[in-house]
DNA sequence: AATTTTATTTATCGTCCGATAAACATTTCT
DNA sequence: AGAAATGTTTATCGGACGATAAATAAAATT
C-alpha cells in the first residue's frame, strides 16, 4: 500500500471492517459506527454473494435496517463498499501463519498440505466466500488476481518445491507453469467440491477430509513423474 | 419433454436456434428472421458471457444491428432469451455419440474417457460456454442442476462403472457418492483449468493434452483404492 | 398492381437504481 | 445546558432498463 495520498480525504472506504480509523490525526470513529460499517459491509457480503455484485444498495440498507442514502455516508460509491466487501471477505480468510507452516520441513509435505487444506477450506469453502469469489472472478475483479496469485505463489508453488526437495530433486525456487499444474489440478478439484456443494446445490461426498486425502494421494502419485519430466538447469552448470 | 402445452401459443422462445418453426400447421418462419433470430441468440450469448444475465437487452440490439424493441418480436420477455442461450449453449456442447461411445469396451476406459475429454473440453472450455455455464451456475438456473446432473450420470458414473468392471469388481449400476467424487475432482480439476485460463486469464500450463493425460493417470492410480473401500452388495468379498 | 402479412422503427411508460441535497435527530464536547 | 459534531432520514434527480403501442417499411400473396 503506498500512503502517496494519505490525508487525501474522508472516505472511509478502505476501512476494513472499521477497525482502522485512518489515521490518528483525525477523530476515530464512534463505537456505533464502526458497527454501522461492519454490518453494512457484511449485509453487502451477504446480498451480493446471493445476486452478484448488481445487488443494489436499498435492499442492503434494508438488511442493515437503515434508509440508502445512509450507506452513502460510510462508502462514496457502490463500488468502494464492493471493495471493502472484497477485502473483508479476502483477508478473513487468510491465515498469515499458513505461509511459515507450509515451510516446516520437522513435518513431510504430504501432511503440511494435508492440514493447510482442512484449514483453508473451513473458512473459505463456506457459501458467502465461495460464491463471491466466484462473482469476482466473472466481474474481473483485481483483487481475484492478486489472490489466486498469492494462492500460487505461497501455497502451490511451495507445495512443489517442498516435495521435490523431499524426493531429492535439486532445492530451487523456480517452479515452471507445467510443474504448477497438477497442483492446480488439486486446488481446483476442491475448488469444484465448494462449488458443487454450495453453488450448485448437488449432491457431494459426505466425508470431505477423506476428498482431500485422496485428492493429496493423487498429487503425491503423480507429481514425481512431472516434475521429472522438467528439465533442470542446476545441475549440468550454475546460472540463474 | 412433456408435450402437455404444445399448441398453446406462438412463443417461439423454446425455438432453438431458429430450426424448428414450432409446428407445421403455422407457416413456417422466413428464412431471413431465422437468421435474426440466431444472430440475436448468439448476440445475447456474447454479451450475457461478458457482464452476466443483468447485461441488458439495449446492448444485445445493437451488436445485431437492430432497435431494442425488436427483440420482443422473438422473445417475449427476456428471461425467455436468457432460456433461449441456455439452450443453443447447453446442447452445442453437448454430443449425443459419447454416451456410446463411452460403453464401447473394445477400447480401454483410459483410452475412452481421454478421448472423451479431448473431445469435450474443446467446444465446452472457450470463454463463452465457459463464463455462461459459471453464470448460470450462480444464477441457480435450472438447467445447469440438470447438465451436471447429465455429466454425473453419463460420463462420471460410467467411467467409475467401466473401470470398476475392468478391475474385476462386479458389474453393478449403483455408484456411491464417495465412489462419484474422485471422477468429479477430476472433472472439476479440469473446470477449473478453463476458470483460470477464459475467466481469470491467468497463465496455465501450455500442453492441456498432458494436463488431461495426467489428470486420468492421477484418477486410475487412486481409483481402485476409493472402489475398494465400499461396501459391495453383490457379493461379501470375493473380487479381483 | 393491390392487398395482406411480416419485419422493423419511433416514441413512450413505469420502475428501479445510484447518487445528492437538505432537513432532522442524536451524541459528544465544553 | 447549550453548542458543535456526527448520524440518519426525507425528498428527489437523472439515467438505464424491460416492456408496450402505434407508425412505418419491406416482403409475400393474390
Amino acid at each position: 500500500m503506498t500512503d502517496r495520498t494519505d490525508q487525501d480525504e474522508s472516505s472511509s472506504a478502505r476501512v476494513l471492517l472499521g477497525d482502522i480509523p485512518a489515521k490518528t490525526e483525525k477523530k476515530p470513529m464512534r463505537k456505533a459506527s464502526q458497527k454501522r460499517l461492519h454490518d453494512i459491509v457484511t449485509a453487502a457480503a451477504e446480498h451480493f454473494s446471493e445476486v452478484g455484485f448488481a445487488g443494489s444498495t436499498r435492499e442492503i440498507a434494508k438488511r442493515v435496517g437503515v434508509t440508502q442514502p445512509l450507506l452513502y455516508r460510510y462508502f462514496p460509491t457502490k463500488d468502494d463498499l464492493i471493495e471493502a466487501v472484497y477485502q473483508a471477505v479476502y483477508l478473513e480468510q487468510w491465515d498469515q501463519t499458513w505461509d511459515t507452516a507450509l515451510k516446516d520441513r520437522s513435518i513431510s509435505t504430504r501432511e503440511r498440505f494435508e492440514t493447510f487444506y482442512r484449514d483453508y477450506t473451513k473458512t473459505a469453502f463456506t457459501p458467502i466466500p465461495l460464491r463471491l469469489s466466484y462473482f469476482a472472478g466473472l466481474r474481473g475483479a483485481d483483487i481475484n488476481q492478486w489472490y489466486n496469485h498469492l494462492i500460487e505463489e505461497l501455497i502451490l508453488k511451495q507445495l512443489v518445491r517442498e516435495h521435490r526437495v523431499e524426493l531429492g530433486f535439486p532445492d530451487e525456487a523456480y517452479v515452471s507453469p507445467a510443474e504448477l499444474e497438477p497442483a492446480w489440478q488439486i486446488h481446483g478439484g476442491l475448488m469444484h467440491y465448494g462449488w458443487r456443494k454450495h453453488v450448485l446445490n448437488l449432491r457431494v461426498a459426505a466425508d470431505f477430509k477423506q476428498v482431500i486425502s485422496d485428492n493429496l494421494d493423487m498429487y503425491f502419485e503423480i507429481a514425481e513423474k512431472v516434475y521429472a519430466r522438467e528439465p533442470r538447469i542446476n545441475e549440468p552448470d550454475t546460472a540463474h
